[in-house]
DNA sequence: TTCAATACTTACCTGAAGGTAAGTGACGAA
DNA sequence: TTCGTCACTTACCTTCAGGTAAGTATTGAA
């Protein structure tokens, strides 16, 4: 195959979720379209500060082709494009949210350390 | 400071647990070690087949200094170092396991619609 | 005396991820 | 006629994660 596969095979689940939401940018794609619905190229631009529009488009990309998200072109100039979860993406951001909360635990805690070591 | 810091400052929650799990052997070595409760490092290659000694070392490091594994040393000749997970790691895989299971149906999906393809 | 076992350590190299910056095409407004 | 908007696209470059392979220290066994 050509692109960058994600496919397996995989030595667990966690390896195949992982080779989905890897990327830099991806779990916050994914947390951005679940908070608002639906969002252009430019609202999610500017959502995601720092990210290049060359890797937001990619992971746009290979999100579409895990079945995360749906593109939704409208033919008008200038030119308008929508994006917003699958079924799959929604349920992806659920398997998501303990991880999630565990990382906002331990966010609290080196918070908490690098007060106490002030 | 020195080398990889693995602190924040997070977006959200999902990037600060992110930045401690990835790494392409951390979610196995923690299935690993929650599965047998205590490894050696031998051990340890050998249930990760693939896996370099120096990574392998690289990653229990970091995962050490992120307070998911406990690393004792018996000294003895030849040596002996036994590593398990501290109740931060056992957490960590716990919040892992939804994402764990939605993976495996997507792998499912994935063998389901190779299948048909055939 | 050499070898095996164990848990590293070190130097070097490659490939992929991601960043930067400039270009494209269509059309309406100024 | 030039500019701005929008959603890309392309070429080029840097960085770093990870791989390979060899070396280290200690001691008992052959």
């Amino acid at each position: 195959m050509a692109s960058g596969d994600r496919c397996g095979p995989y030595i667990c689940g966690i390896d195949a979720a992982m080779d989905v939401v890897s990327g830099k940018w991806k779990s916050l794609i994914l947390w951005e379209l679940d908070n608002h619905g639906t969002r252009r190229f430019g609202e999610l631009k500017r959502g995601l500060p720092g990210v290049s529009e060359k890797m937001l488009i990619q992971h746009l990309r290979e999100m579409e082709q895990d079945g995360l998200v749906h593109r939704e072109v409208y033919r008008e100039v200038p030119p308008k494009v929508e994006y917003s979860l699958t079924e799959h993406g929604r349920s992806l951001n659920e398997a998501l949210g303990p991880l999630g909360e565990w990382g906002q635990r331990r966010a609290e805690r080196l918070a908490a350390e690098a007060a106490a070591a002030s």
